[in-house]
DNA sequence: ACCCGACGTTGACGTGGATCAAGCAACGTG
DNA sequence: CACGTTGCTTGATCCACGTCAACGTCGGGT
């Protein structure tokens, strides 16, 4: 491990700070960490890849750590007695995943594509949380982040026709994905990160209405598909349309 | 403005806080000061009402102020562009209002009764943050509690039907309200706290489909109503089992 | 007392999306 | 190659909820 790289990185600019064990820029945890902690962090943090539909919680391996997301999509699960199954968040490539100050969240979280992730145990972390307000601050910044997305999605939930639900849908996860895209009719091209299981659990719709609608936006021209997975949405101004504001 | 009876109510045991001011405890912000910051805040913060259906925001007055709730309940909307409306979310009573380091938060929040607030300048309230990391842990706390509470909610909104929306609601009205109705088979009695248009966008239903759902729940006995405001539910458990777990 | 407006209930009817069911394409496996 | 599996689409039907409309009830003002 190259302590000295670590160093330079920290000490340069201040803000491009790298974990060694991962090689990645940790938004919201490594940018406010002093170079001694982030020392400590990296000799206890490991790296590792994750299946699609591995399940992150529930198994000692959330409850026992925190993750950065490195790449992939991590989707948070709730689920009624009966079934019933409501995807209420997504976790794109730089987030911080752990829940601080509470062990048992209700929530399960699952890989939606293949995820690599950057983990170290619980109990540094929360003790860095003691020592340098700073980091506890950019998890504030993360949560109020997350809440904003919960709320706009309760409006899509509650408000929403179906098919203003699947234009919404794709919307975010193009602007996740291919934040390029300008707003200005501009074009955006990108992969669905998930199944259309996934996608009606996380709109509260049935795969049969969310194939129907994703077929009725391509039969309109306003999207074209290529293997139901890729995506190019010529005029993103057409499907911002569709997604009712 | 007595600062004798400040000191004393901080340095007794520490914990039970008072603000002189609203002369009440502020759930999330008293609690973490110094004595001297509780003393500077009490000088800058004012106590006042608010009527039904008042907004807080838009009018320069919750982007330039924090508050908290002293008694009543405060609901956050979203609207969208053709005039469609979703509540995401209901401040009760200790709870903080105001959304630290973000003026625009595109949410609008409204009095859903009549309101007292106690509020301070948002700039000195900043300041202390900076000051007092306990400050921000406070706040952390709170925005995650509001996060879980967004995301049970969009489960709700996601996957039940609109009778188990109706008893939901009721049901959560009532542990808020009503906090003594304990677990096991005990019963409750309380107000509902807003209208039935407000329920509706609250739950992603229509009046009347709210009104429907409330008259079965009172023709099985599961509720007794008076003055359409008014609920006793004489056994907790049968409601839950209505709210679909 | 009267009216009025806000709020709530109830009924009749239409429809958006769920449900049930069939079929298709891509894939890996014996 | 036939075979099953998984993911997706499409069609036919049904029903939960929205929509439209009428009516009841309460409280406040003149």
């Amino acid at each position: 491990m190259n302590t000295q790289n670590l160093r330079k990185d920290v000490h340069t600019d201040g803000t491009p700070v790298v974990c060694v064990s991962c090689e990645a820029r940790h938004r919201g945890v490594c940018g406010a960490l002093t170079p001694e902690q982030l020392t400590t962090l990296s000799k206890t943090s490991y790296k590792h890849k994750l299946g699609e539909g591995h399940e992150l919680v529930g198994e000692a391996e959330k409850v026992e750590s925190y993750s950065n997301i490195l790449s992939g999509v991590v989707k948070l699960t709730k689920t009624l007695a009966d079934g019933r199954q409501q995807i209420v968040g997504l976790q794109f490539a730089p987030d911080f995943l752990g829940r601080p100050f509470k062990a048992d969240s209700e929530i399960t979280a699952q890989a939606a594509t293949n995820v690599s992730l950057c983990s170290f145990p619980k109990s540094v972390i929360d003790r860095m949380i003691r020592e340098s307000p700073g980091l506890e601050h950019k998890l504030l910044e993360q949560t109020l982040k997350e809440l904003d997305e919960a709320r706009d999605w309760m409006v899509t939930l509650g408000r929403k026709t179906a098919a203003e639900k699947v234009a919404s849908y794709i919307l975010m996860i193009a602007r996740h994905i291919d934040p390029e895209a300008g707003p200005e009719g501009a074009s955006a091209t990108f992969d669905l990160p998930m199944t259309r299981a996934d996608i009606a659990d996380f709109l509260g719709l049935t795969i049969e209405t969310v194939s129907r609608q994703i077929t009725k936006l391509r039969t309109d021209g306003v999207i074209v598909l290529e293997n139901n997975r890729h995506v190019f949405v010529p005029n993103v101004e057409r499907l911002e349309l569709r997604a009712g504001s």
